[in-house]
DNA sequence: ACAAAAGTGTTCGAATTACACCCATGG
DNA sequence: CCATGGGTGTAATTCGAACACTTTTGT
């Protein structure tokens, strides 16, 4: 009886959708790409692409960005699967959503002219195919979430970096304002940040000293919550 | 090129498996179902079974939770999908995980001698086939969790319960003690319980006095995080 | 009368909030 | 010399942790 169920006849696609989030130091973006394909040939969606029958779900997310974007190596992770029946108006495709946090300028190389994707401010989207508007939100939901109790949104970050563009990172999560100085004071108590000795001058005329994450004490101390949210509902 | 890839040979087979959390009053326990199929037939396992190809995800999760073990109308929420190539010996298989949360005397009923399910204790449990330990394994993460930061963890309680019953939940799923005045100090501050007139008499003399949970305080309060580890060190 | 679980308050230290001024520098 | 953004301190309050005794009642 159930043994038939190992049938092929309920096969289906799957597919990944790649959300790259990504921080330039001042505001937070979408990476888009200009589907090259029928159906919706030309509108904005996400880097997605199908998965191979012998894939594993993970891999198949690395390369769909790849050969889309350009991007290796990023940082991603599993959000959601979304299988409304209609969803893919050609087939019955199942989409397992990544999600994705980067720091822009670490990339422009990468993200090159061979490559029809750009970066949206997260606040003025252009209208997506099928359901991504959805997963965008989902993603977003789940950041917030995760950023108000974990320092995980360093992977934003370059490598050096300041105060200040932390906290405007944490604001744009949130769509929100922070008192600068219980910022930092909140921040650097949790003993992850190391201060450089050089400044970033090119934002202001006094410089704003560069910090670097103390990467040992940042995997142990990954599950240590912080409590980020100033007021729970200041949350927009 | 591209569209070619919405080609069929791709296609491949999906289940759902299904987590159930139950609490009896007193102890966290999972459901688990004698898989009466095919490979590893008579192993105990989650309750899975294939998604039809018309099938909406969800529903999917709740028509196999139905054959398997009787269960439904209970709270799911999807965990995670389980993709390594190798996962089902038989076929390429994903599988997408939920995750539910019941109130385990409210569904004796529906768990009745037609269906080979069983409630095993969380720290007893039999070995398990394919990955379905690992799910296993996510599942109580991810429920910890949430149930740090959200009032949630009511969907395992009966309508009216006491505090000792939602104080030994709580215990249950950090597996750590709590002192009962902090925590019925911090659980009423929340303002999402109302005291009953009436009282449980069952596990002990004196009796503790019901609670109901507030349902429109509580939808409206979902987002109000709340604090529920003692300390992040003693959660093993 | 006693065992067993329910219920309740206080004190202390830590964390969070609100708030305002000086600093360094490039132009 | 001044405009711009960077950096710091303090007081008031709230929150979380530790801790022990009294109440009720079935046996």
């Amino acid at each position: 009886m159930r043994i038939a169920q190992y049938s092929s006849k309920n096969r289906m696609l799957v597919a990944v959708d790649c959300i790259i989030f990504g921080f330039d130091g001042t505001e937070l973006k979408l990476l888009l790409i200009k589907r090259g394909f029928e159906p919706e040939k030309g509108r904005w969606s996400l880097a997605g692409g199908l998965m191979k029958r012998d894939e594993n779900i993970d891999l198949a997310a690395s390369r769909v960005l790849k050969e889309l974007t350009g991007l290796e190596n990023v940082y991603m992770e599993q959000l959601y699967i979304f299988g409304e029946v209609e969803r893919d108006p050609v087939d019955r495709t199942l989409s397992v959503v990544y999600s994705s946090l980067i720091d822009i300028n670490r990339y422009t190389q990468q993200i090159n002219q061979d490559y029809h994707a750009e970066w949206f401010p997260l606040k003025k989207l252009p209208s997506l195919i099928f359901d991504h508007r959805d997963m965008v939100a989902l993603a977003q939901q789940k950041l917030r979430y995760k950023a108000a109790f974990h320092p995980i949104v360093f992977e934003m970050l370059p490598e050096k970096f300041t105060l200040p563009q932390l906290q405007h990172l944490y604001e744009g999560i949130f769509d929100t304002l922070m008192d600068k100085r219980n910022f930092s004071r909140k921040v650097l108590s949790t003993g992850l940040l190391v201060k450089q000795k050089d400044k970033e001058k090119a934002t202001s005329k006094r410089g704003a000293f560069y910090y670097k994450l103390d990467k040992r004490k940042y995997q142990t101390k990954f599950n240590a919550f912080l409590n980020f949210i100033p007021n729970p509902d200041s949350i927009r």
